[in-house]
DNA sequence: TTGTACGCGTTATCAA
DNA sequence: TTGATAACGCGTACAA
């Protein structure tokens, strides 16, 4: 059986200004606290709408006032244990700002990302976070975006230069860092498991390596440099790759993009009866919540998830309501973390 | 400086029929595939509107259709690894039946809980899904959401007969079959570190270690009971307060509300100087992803989050689009892991 | 202080 | 096949 009016079952002005034979301007006046309404129809009216069970209907109200208090987060894979200290921290900030979340995980593929953000737009969300797994050399399509005035902010994974904000951590001075921590503990013989490098983070971080070893003279072998996913899986594929080469070909160390793929090349080590770090040292990046709980625990880069999170909301939202408020690309500062999994004494 | 007309940048469908000398209704028509459209004329508005960049105005669909395709979801703690892994079985579904999710993270708060959902239906979510952290007896808060015909589904914390579906596991069962598990491997003093027994799993699986007690005709030592919440930090306070018991009256096993508890408490054992299991046997529940990754492995029990997941968004998304659907309480089956910290050779 | 008219963008309904 | 009108629930602008 259907409700004869449409609206479910809830009440609406209307209803409540019938009730007590007064116009609908009335109550909408005394429910939101408007000075101009005498103050005993105001407590005849809160009285009866709180007893009829009104709740406005923002539906209505964002039609009227183009604004939805929504914002829409892309997120490449809420199973890493970085996104949702993120979503988090997005969450607190948007909340004491009456703003409500769409989240959407994308599995790292960008036509799912392009579709989640269409949906958001045609919501009417009132600006969007994305942290983006796009591959392509083509950012037309973030620039379309970004040109219609759909307000955006980048968040860990940035596309430049085209008109938004970025925050993120700064991924090339850390990934820099953390392998000439590698260079100095004596390690010569450095491989790279990247991500792709079409994503900023991927490129940033390579490139980071790349300056750590120019630095100290050492050269890149590219037989060591191998560029797969962002995930467990994706660690495991590439170490196994690694370790078909000739026992005097392979590397000695290992810096992966990240901690997942860090984890995922440890698994292929331990499965080839080899150890961390006697056998290959290894760093990673981001300092998963297992980190620090691995067989040899993993030297890491600590990303401040949450931080990131609040800053990218903020600044988000800042945008939606003042749009003379400037493009700018934070890079929040990173820790290294140091653990066994380098041959840390 | 404003847009003359409030709807930001977006075109309606009154611009593309202006542009066309036709009325919206056509365009309207055109643009949603019905049949009573000349194929020109189609063509020529698709066209148009492609050109103009038109996107549809979800916001005003919904005001008059009373339906915005979106779904709220209100989780205790996002941290915890096992939701991550519910909201994105949930994402996966909504998002295949065309839903958006409206994510909320209550940390723990009820208080917090009441006032996401105000904020939810306030937005005139199409449905809710609902794991709870309500520690009160009383249930009207949530009686009267039903009553309003607002469909919701609990999930994993469900709170029962008040007329909605859960989609949990077999929580008593399952806690009923760890303990039995310790005491078949010898162990006769067990303690148990509980979450608020106001919470359904809170109750679920302190009666399943109570049956399995009962079972073995050992005695409940009300000592060795500690309420507290669902945290590390709580699992790690529990725990010291069963340390500060003089040796001969400390428990010699403990079974812990959840994985994170279990690892607080596993924290705590470490500090005083202990180890897992050679002075404390231990069990968790719920197979966070560290779990297995302690000093001792974690013996707990795995929960099918992402099931439990898909599961709910499907029951939540039957119950919009039927109201006849059944109201039912489902419960997952969890499967036993066996791994170091309860003495397992 | 209170009420009337109108518009936000869309679709259902009925008329042409 | 196409168009005009009304309605969804609310708030702004103006009138009483």
């Amino acid at each position: 059986m259907k409700n004869k009016k449409g609206n479910n079952g809830n009440v609406t002005l209307k209803e409540v200004a019938d009730a007590l034979g007064v116009s609908t301007m009335t109550v909408s006046r005394a429910i939101n606290n408007k000075p101009n309404v005498d103050e005993k129809t105001r407590e005849r009216i809160l009285k009866t709408a709180n007893e009829m069970g009104y709740t406005p209907n923002l539906v209505a109200k964002s039609l009227v006032s183009s604004k939805t208090y929504s914002i829409g987060v892309v997120i490449p894979e809420i199973s890493h244990s970085f996104f949702p200290e993120v979503v988090k921290g997005i969450e607190e900030i948007a909340n004491k700002e009456h703003y409500q979340i769409f989240l959407t995980n994308t599995s790292e593929d960008f036509e799912k990302e392009k579709k989640s953000i269409e949906a958001l737009r045609a919501k009417r969300v009132d600006g969007i976070l994305v942290s983006s797994s796009q591959t392509e050399e083509d950012f037309s399509y973030y620039e379309k975006i970004i040109d219609s005035g759909l307000p955006l902010v980048f968040f860990d994974r940035c596309i430049g230069n085209i008109g938004a904000s970025c925050i993120g951590v700064n991924d090339f001075a850390a990934s820099q860092q953390i392998t000439e921590h590698l260079i100095n503990r004596g390690y010569k013989k450095i491989g790279y498991l990247s991500g792709p490098k079409k994503v900023s983070i991927g490129k940033e971080r390579f490139d980071g390596f790349v300056a750590a070893l120019n630095k100290h003279g050492l050269d890149l072998n590219e037989k060591w440099v191998t560029e797969n996913g962002y995930n467990e899986k994706d660690g495991y594929h590439a170490m196994s790759t690694l370790l078909k080469l000739p026992e005097n070909e392979r590397p000695r160390a290992i810096v992966a993009v990240n901690d997942p793929v860090a984890i995922g090349a440890m698994e292929a080590i331990r499965e080839a009866g080899m150890k961390v770090p006697d056998d290959f040292a290894i760093v990673g990046f981001s300092d998963d919540i297992r980190a620090e709980l691995m067989p040899s625990p993993l030297t890491t880069v600590h990303q401040p998830a949450y931080e990131v999170g609040k800053k990218a909301a903020s600044k988000l939202i800042k945008t939606i309501e003042d749009n003379t408020e400037p493009i700018e690309s934070v890079q929040l500062i990173t820790k290294l973390i140091i653990r066994k999994s380098c041959g840390s004494s």
